[in-house]
DNA sequence: TGTACATCAGTGAACGCGCGTTCACTGATGTAC
DNA sequence: TGTACATCAGTGAACGCGCGTTCACTGATGTAC
């Protein structure tokens, strides 16, 4: 059972793949090592040989996840103004969609995982503040020129709130119409936002 | 070891409470049954006289903390009308406060909790979305007369939403000044977004 | 060319532990006679 | 007034189960001689 060069990487990052799904889908409490080693063809044995402990996958999967959000931005950013459309609104739209709102293991992950990781050790906490971060800049670096150049990044922090606010709203209601009204409403805010100084 | 008349509503209040506070500090899945009875000074094998299970406590805990919440944003509305100050205004520099940050178990539970909800069931959803939606009326009854009125009601989930998503972005940040930061950001913006109709 | 050994990703049994839930029991008090 | 019994909030042992973590092992392949 010798394995090529770089299979062992190759499985390491199927299992982070697995738990950054599964970790935005249950929660990081609510999934297990061994299911997660099962959803990615291994048993749970050798979990340890690529991760010191479960909180260092959980950081390794937010880092992924995280990268992964990244990415699409930017891409969506470029296509909308290829588009000649407004970088931000094809953020804001795009993640405040039905889509978004009823697959969370395929989306953001500090809107899935903030509070679980508030209680975090200050490391993981770390890991998601930098992300959190880095979507701020994005969204401040898409704001109106009309907005002055110190209020930018905070501007930035609080549309970024407004989406993830939004999102879990719409997560929570049982009401099909009202998380519709909701997810509308964060639109409408966040472009709010960003274009109150024009 | 017969009780005095309520005395059984009584120790049923006192475990609510218990569990309200816990649930907002640690989480809901993370917080055990034997240890919530434990902080409330009995043994475990009672809890079953007082909830029908574990996800019965949930429910009645999240009412519990919402009641108070609500009954705290009414009081506070009129001491500031009393002092000729802005109810809204009061709201949100009160929600995002370095006291809330730092006291979860005694805050908010939509802004603690919401994303564990919106994994459980429908039953303990509508208790939380009916939390959030009494918050957003009280916010929707402060907002500024120059608000359209039929734009009231998604203003209002918009800066809940921007509350509830800073206070999470401030309690995952370990950054101590950039915290802070951010719980001023997100007062300034839910008050622009108040008063954009101006 | 054939044999012996080293490598190492992955296996699966086992560890102690806490979980939610059940249930036979306790024992102080109120009520009936 | 004194005794026997019913009440019932709370007790604590026990249930099966899954958790994170450890570790002796497997077995296919690469390397050395």
């Amino acid at each position: 059972m010798r394995y090529e060069k770089g299979h062992k990487e190759q499985t390491r990052k199927r299992v982070v793949d697995v738990a950054a799904a599964r970790f935005r889908a249950q929660g990081i409490e609510a999934t297990g090592v061994a299911g997660l080693m099962a959803d990615a063809g291994l048993t749970h044995g050798g979990f340890y040989a690529h991760f010191k402990s479960k909180d260092d996958l959980v950081r390794a999967a937010i880092a992924e996840a995280h990268a992964r959000s990244r990415k699409t931005w930017t891409k969506e950013v470029q296509a909308a103004k290829k588009r000649g459309e407004d970088g931000l609104e094809a953020i804001v739209r795009r993640y405040l969609r039905t889509a978004h709102r009823d697959r969370p293991e395929a989306g953001c992950s500090i809107a899935a995982l903030a509070q679980e990781v508030a209680r975090n050790d200050p490391q993981t906490r770390n890991v998601m503040a930098h992300a959190a971060d880095e979507m701020a800049a994005i969204i401040a670096s898409e704001l109106p020129p009309s907005v002055p150049e110190e209020k930018a990044r905070e501007t930035a922090y609080a549309i970024f709130a407004l989406l993830i606010g939004t999102l879990q709203l719409a997560r929570v209601t049982t009401d099909k119409v009202l998380s519709e009204a909701i997810l509308q409403s964060g639109q409408d805010a966040a472009l709010r936002l960003a274009r109150q100084w024009v």
